[in-house]
DNA sequence: TATGCACCCTCTAGTCGCTAGAGGGTCAAG
DNA sequence: CTTGACCCTCTAGCGACTAGAGGGTGCATA
């Protein structure tokens, strides 16, 4: 049971482009790992397990920077699990304000929609609405 | 009366910022204007009306290209509004796509803010949830 | 053994939609 | 005549990747 990964590998097991993976290494996000004779990176599982981490405080839409910060939170494990819960938070609260601001948008472009007339551009009501007065 | 007007006061008429309009016309949005013999530039009417459908559009979260095919379907009055309908209705389908998704992932979110011990890091199921998809 | 192809390497530059700064010129008020 | 707000060009930076050039490596198959 070799724990041993190319890239390639690495890659697959964790839905991430390879460039993606050199790129976290380059930013200092995952550490570099050891390389083979040929200058292969090879990857353990303490990367699988970390590069897996990213990737799913990524999908959940946490910054590179909070990502790191909830990284280095879990390292020290010792520490109280209240800080974690703060960025949490926080993120949770963005969210909801995203999710306000597009229901809005949304609203808008309904109401846009529903008043294209399906004739002509001249009587559009859609490009009518996103302009000012009079078109020139 | 052809109202001129410097890139400060389109920027101020339009809430745009001065560098923003500059960008414009570098990338073809925004026609060039005249000069002054001072080599300012000296907008019209025209580019005030043109500058606020991009803001509008903008601020309903087109992409610059979804602008700049609007503004060509604007352009072109004898032609059918169903093209303007169809890019108006492919933004709302994102949105809602959007809207799902931060959905979804409040929820999750939620989930994992709920099951957070508030003990050390050790218990806190924040950074557990966060680890390998599979467990490892 | 040769060959083909998928994979790996580094380095650089591009994406989107701006934003910021350097380093200068112009204009109008006091 | 000076001050300070405005204007100009050019370049680089942001976040989080993504793409491509130009090359090396590993392994299966003919």
């Amino acid at each position: 049971m070799s724990e041993k990964l190319t890239i390639g590998k690495l890659a697959g097991a964790t839905g991430t482009k390879v460039e993606t993976i050199r790129y976290y290494e380059q930013i200092g996000l995952l550490p570099a790992p050891a390389r083979s004779a040929s200058n292969y990176r090879t990857y353990e599982g303490t990367h699988l397990r970390r590069l897996s981490f990213i990737r799913r405080a990524r999908d959940l839409g946490f910054s590179i920077d909070q990502v790191r910060e909830l990284m280095g939170l879990a390292d020290r494990r010792d520490q109280s699990c209240i800080a974690v819960d703060v960025i949490a938070n926080q993120h949770r609260d963005a969210i909801t304000r995203k999710i306000a601001d597009l229901t809005a948008l949304a609203g808008e472009l309904d109401a846009l929609i529903d008043s294209c007339s399906r004739n002509t551009v001249a009587d559009c009501r859609i490009i009518e609405a996103l302009g000012p007065a009079a078109s020139a």
